[in-house]
DNA sequence: ATGCATGAGTG
DNA sequence: ACTCATGCATA
């Protein structure tokens, strides 16, 4: 019962259809083998409409998935630059004024704080593109060289007690959230729930520039915030979610209602922007705040409410932490000044840009087999001509976009729809098992408290449903 | 805002 | 090798 939240055992449910998974099968013949008459030339620019108009992906029905590569190759077509599958315009959500977020993913970040920075090897310009239907950057493979940036954290000068080097990644483990267990109560930690009005329009926004070295913020803060392993009284954890992976140790999440989290997204956003802060500013702050700081990208992502609704549940109260102390504030722009900035210097692998064609033959792959085996893999890349791992990640990531954005069904019972049936299409709402919203009770429940708020617009939804099913949904 | 990537944890 | 959390890079 109060297993709502993915323990071991939920996660592997969900994909279970892999396991007797038909796929298989239908990879395994069918003209796959066909060596890849993916030579896209360069120059070819088929019909764009062929892979991701209705038409076409009606097209792609229970019937023609049976042939697994039934859909043409990349060969013909070409969307223009990048088209999406799930690309349909979304509206803007709600946002009540315009707000004036100058999109810098990072504020004056890295500036004040690293002359060190790190200096890209290569300038890794545009000399990417090499093979056909793939903007790889291999080449760049040297920028991503080693060079070892050592991490330069900046002290923060109220961090007396803290240790300069409050990174993250690596420290970062599960066992971090504690001392946030202020807010999970049930329903009312926030403070002013849907009510949030402007707390103080008249802040100017952001990021510019004062240098204003005094951060009441921080210093306050991180006084007493600890800077990682909180000491603070660990959190009414309890939850008995062993350890998920990924590293959030449960706790907070059975308080939380999916509503609830709705509701604070919204503030959140609201109250965020009213203040002036861009999604980067706030995930910094969280990291001047709690010695974890979090990419624009994750914050995008809770207000979108794209995250899990453990990982939901587990960002909430830092969240609700920093808007208490940002509204607050007497100078909430402090808070997205940045104390120390370490460039995390990872190397990635840059980032591989799928033409709309191949993106599509993968999308077709997809609702044919989800959870393709290695062999299926390998098959993919060669008939496509991309790398094995691009392949393999794709898959991954279709597959965890797929939960993230699933409508939650029922959490028992899904994860089974590709294993009984032959046309996941046909089925109604995801085939993609949730990573644990709760909510609906079973597949047919009336969504009480469905986490498909309305930031799940249709629209966005779609993105996670095989085109096939949209166009079906959509009429 | 989101596609592709990384890495920890897990089986 | 997968899931999940997360982020860089880019559309």
């Amino acid at each position: 019962m109060s297993e709502r939240s993915q323990s071991p055992e939920c996660q592997s449910r969900p994909y279970d259809y892999s396991r007797s998974n038909p796929c298989t099968q239908a990879l395994g013949q069918e003209g796959l083998g066909s060596a890849a008459p993916f030579q896209v030339p360069h120059g070819v620019l088929p019909d764009p409409g062929l892979l991701y108009n209705k038409n076409t992906y009606a097209g792609v029905t229970p019937a023609s998935a049976q042939t697994f590569f039934s859909f043409p190759h990349v060969t013909s077509d070409y969307r223009g630059p990048d088209m999406q599958v799930g690309d349909f315009v979304q509206p803007k959500h709600w946002y009540p004024f315009a707000a004036p977020e100058y999109t810098g993913q990072v504020p004056g970040v890295t500036a004040a704080t690293q002359p060190t920075n790190v200096s890209p090897p290569i300038a890794e310009t545009r000399e990417q593109i090499k093979l056909p239907q793939i903007k790889t950057e291999k080449d760049a493979g040297v920028q991503y060289s080693t060079e070892v940036k050592a991490q330069q954290y900046q002290t923060a000068p109220a961090s007396a007690a803290m240790p300069p080097g409050v990174f993250y990644p690596t420290a970062w483990n599960p066992s971090f959230w504690p001392g946030i267990t202020h807010i999970q109560p049930s329903g009312g930690n926030n403070q002013n729930p849907a009510t949030s009005s402007a707390s103080s329009p008249s802040m100017s926004p952001s990021p510019p520039s004062n240098g204003i070295p005094g951060n009441t913020f921080f210093s306050v803060n991180a006084a007493q915030a600890p800077t990682e392993p909180p000491k603070e009284g660990q959190v009414s954890s309890t939850r008995s979610s062993g350890s998920s992976s990924g590293g959030c140790s449960d706790s907070e999440e059975e308080s939380l209602s999916t509503e609830e989290l709705e509701q604070f997204a919204k503030e959140l956003k609201h109250k965020r922007i009213t203040l002036g802060f861009t999604q980067a500013d706030v995930g910094l702050a969280l990291g001047n705040l709690y010695g974890k700081m979090f990419s624009q990208t994750t914050i995008c992502r809770f207000e979108a409410l794209q995250l899990s609704f453990k990982n939901m549940c587990k960002l909430k109260p830092l969240l609700q932490r920093w808007l208490d102390e940002a509204e607050t504030s007497e100078n909430p722009q402090d808070m997205y000044k940045i104390e120390r900035v370490f460039v995390d210097t990872r190397k990635r692998k840059r980032r591989t840009s799928l033409e709309g064609a191949v993106r599509s033959a993968l999308e077709s792959y997809f609702i044919k087999c989800p959870k393709p085996n290695t062999q299926e893999i390998t098959h993919i890349s060669d008939d496509l001509g991309l790398e094995r791992d691009v392949v393999r990640v794709w898959f991954c990531n279709r597959r965890q976009k797929g939960k993230r954005l699933a409508l939650p069904l029922d959490e028992e019972c899904d994860g089974q729809f590709y294993e009984q049936s032959p046309s996941p299409m046909s089925i109604a709402p995801s085939p993609i098992p949730n990573q644990g919203y709760p909510g609906a009770g079973y597949p047919g429940a009336p969504p009480p408290t469905l986490y498909m708020p309305q930031l799940h617009r249709p629209d966005v939804l779609k993105q996670a449903l095989h085109p096939g099913l949209v166009s079906h949904l959509t009429g």
